[in-house]
DNA sequence: TTCCGCATGTAATGGGTTACATGATTAG
DNA sequence: CTAATCATGTAACCCATTACATGCGGAA
């Protein structure tokens, strides 16, 4: 559905156009290969969601999307589905146990120095990019980037103090 | 990964019995089904990192952890890989710009309810367990998720605002 | 004419999900 | 004896990733 919310943004972009925004713009949020959208575009295409509007260069494709499509689009964007959250980080957390003390501490230190580092990516990435006064969203999808970061910065020194009191 | 984990902390669980501790405490961070569950134990097992210490009743196997697979155990918790992010959630407000402002005010208005209900229920789990003074990972595991519910909420009602302000 | 960027595609592999399938033991 | 629980497994399908493969067009 990614593929297809992005063609609604930006009508007549080919598969090539979408990886770049993709890439620049939804990385962070919804990583996508060039293999995997190339076959979604043509699944897409065959179910009568998007259409091929034109045809350019080197067999280029521009996609539009179709009625159909728009009523699926907005059906997904609303239908308040909850995704099982999954997540490998918290996992470890749990599987901790298994190694010694010094070692957690290390662990949790250097996940308070990565999202140190992804906000300041992120912040980085905020400013370089010259934001059109229309599109709200981008800079919300950033901010909660930047949130999501403090929080686990936040967490994760929480979770030093613990341990390191509960050890002694 | 998290079948070798849960083996190492439970020395002598059967596919059976690591799934219930999936269920109760991995459901939030790492959800399995049965069928993974059970491919992934004969996968171990038939590299070695995991044996069959006993048999049981009814075709049951116990496992225990090897001392390779130990080794791999601690090296996968150790190395700080990054695994990519993929919210469906952000991805869709990105694409929020694609239905009316009162569809994505309702939208916003979803996730702080969803947001405070899931924190709701995890004060709930946390409340219904009788911690052991040892597993200080559990609790952190838990408190990790009160805090991610927390910062939802608190994004989402700053999208909110902003968005108003923005459309009016 | 040579290289870079545009542009699309396929194949192999791995992981995950749902659904199906089977049978043994125990408690009431 | 019957139902619930214990206990494991297989098959079909979907989605994602990596790697491979191909070719046109424009710029220098």
């Amino acid at each position: 559905m990614a593929a297809i919310g992005l063609i609604a943004q930006n009508p007549g972009s080919s598969g090539y156009d979408l990886l770049k925004v993709f890439d620049l713009s939804l990385a962070n949020v919804w990583p996508a290969t060039q293999s995997q959208l190339y076959g979604e575009l043509n699944r897409l295409a065959d179910d009568g969601l998007i259409e091929v509007t034109a045809t350019g260069k080197r067999g280029r494709k521009e996609y539009s999307i179709t009625d159909t499509g728009r009523v699926a689009l907005r059906e997904w964007l609303l239908d308040g589905a909850v995704e099982p959250t999954r997540s490998a980080l918290m996992l470890k957390v749990f599987l901790l146990t298994e190694v010694d003390d010094e070692y957690a501490q290390e662990f949790l230190a250097g996940m308070t120095e990565r999202a140190r580092d992804g906000e300041a990516a992120l912040r980085d990435l905020h400013s370089s990019i010259d934001w059109a006064p229309d599109d709200v969203m981008g800079e919300l999808v950033l901010d909660w980037g930047l949130r999501m970061y403090r929080t686990q910065q936040e967490w994760a020194e929480h979770a030093r103090r613990t341990l390191k009191q509960r050890t002694k």
